[in-house]
RNA sequence: GGCCAGGUAGCUCAGCUGGUACGAGCGACCGCCUGAAAAGCGGUAGGUCGGCGGUUCGAUCCCGCCCCUGGCCA
């Protein structure tokens, strides 16, 4: 333990998009001699950086980042297989005594990957058919099925969400238990200190990332993802900006030609990323772990010091 | 200056040929969220229906005047 003083400590970096927790996180990884572990769903994967305000490796401050870019856009997004991974790679981290800076804004991976918690299996084939069957019946027929077999789960799931309904139906086919429809409490499995990053001008900021973000060549971005096969991403092709560009682009072109009105695409991707910000709050503001910190602060550094300084 | 269209929820608009606005979408706010989470689902709050006056038992809807917006003509 002496000779590993960070040993299972992990700094997690929290918050709404657009306030500047990867910068933030790379001065903590300075500080603290760590590496950053990132925890946003998109930026796993390989290709979107424009859109995703992925750092560029120019950015890093010399610091490892892991994580980023291990997906093709084709691959579904999956909690379960990030969680794997960003355990192993957080295990890695400390065992070379060195401490796990994770960042990022997507609220269930960043509780996936250091809370106990627990996915049940999956069967490509059991959702398919109730996919289908979903499609004929509608979630209300699903969700009295529910009902029947695990009324705490149906209970806790409306009969209009036929995704969870259906998600719930699946894992008791295949494990025979009972779904948890609930999360559990905040409980990480790491000692870790929680820092949230806010800031009260946060809209402009917003707006003005976006249009600079199609300065930068977000539209060549998605046209080069084309032939990856970003349109029929199940995951990748909905992500903020993406999914508003991709509806501009000609589907039959294989270059992208522009039909559609780009403005309008960038005024459309701003509000959603707005609301986005919205959603990203309530979910994180939950968490009593989590110190709040003022991005905007002239003191910001000083008084994320202090939040670590059980850590340092 | 004249003519036409229009001024209804924060925004875009429905609606009522006079009897308490079913308003809708988006937004806002709040909540849920266990293998798509930048996804999915739900709840709540918002309107003296441009202003003033008139007709009427009663006007958002009729009449008059005024203000504002857009367009056309001059």
């Amino acid at each position: 333990m002496t000779d590993q003083p960070h040993a299972g400590k992990v700094v997690a970096v929290v918050g709404p998009t657009a306030t500047g927790k990867s910068d933030l996180a790379v001065a903590i990884a300075r500080r603290l001699g760590g590496e950053v572990v990132n925890a946003d769903s998109m930026q796993l994967y390989e290709g979107m950086d424009i859109g995703t305000a992925k750092l560029p490796p120019s950015e890093r401050g010399g610091i490892v980042h892991h994580l980023l870019d291990v997906w093709p856009i084709t691959k579904s997004a999956s909690v379960s297989e990030y969680q794997s991974m960003a355990r192993a790679t957080i295990a890695d981290i400390h065992g070379r005594g060195r401490v796990p800076v994770l960042v990022g804004g997507s609220g269930l991976y960043v509780r996936g990957a250091l809370d106990r918690l627990e996915f049940p299996g999956e069967s490509a084939a059991v959702r398919a058919r109730l996919y289908d069957e979903l499609a004929e019946r509608g979630p209300q027929q699903l969700h009295a099925r529910l009902a029947e077999v695990d009324p705490a789960a149906a209970a806790a799931i409306l009969p209009s969400n036929g995704r969870r309904i259906a998600r719930a139906l699946e894992v008791i086919e295949i494990t025979g238990r009972p779904f948890v429809a609930t999360m559990p409490g905040f409980e990480s499995i790491y000692d870790t200190t929680y820092i949230g990053l806010d800031r009260a001008d946060l809209d402009e900021r917003v707006e003005q990332r976006v249009h600079t973000m199609m300065e930068r060549g977000l539209l060549d971005e998605v046209r080069a993802l084309l032939p990856y096969g970003l349109r029929d991403s199940p995951t990748a092709g909905k992500a903020l900006g993406y999914q508003q560009l991709l509806a501009c682009l000609d589907p039959d072109d294989p270059h992208g030609a522009v039909t559609g009105d780009l403005a309008e695409a960038v005024q459309v991707t701003i509000r959603q990323t707005l609301r986005f910000v919205r959603r990203q709050r309530r979910w994180f503001r939950r968490d009593p772990r989590i110190r709040w910190v003022d991005g905007a602060s002239p003191d910001l550094r000083s008084t994320v010091a202090e939040a670590l300084a059980h850590t340092l």
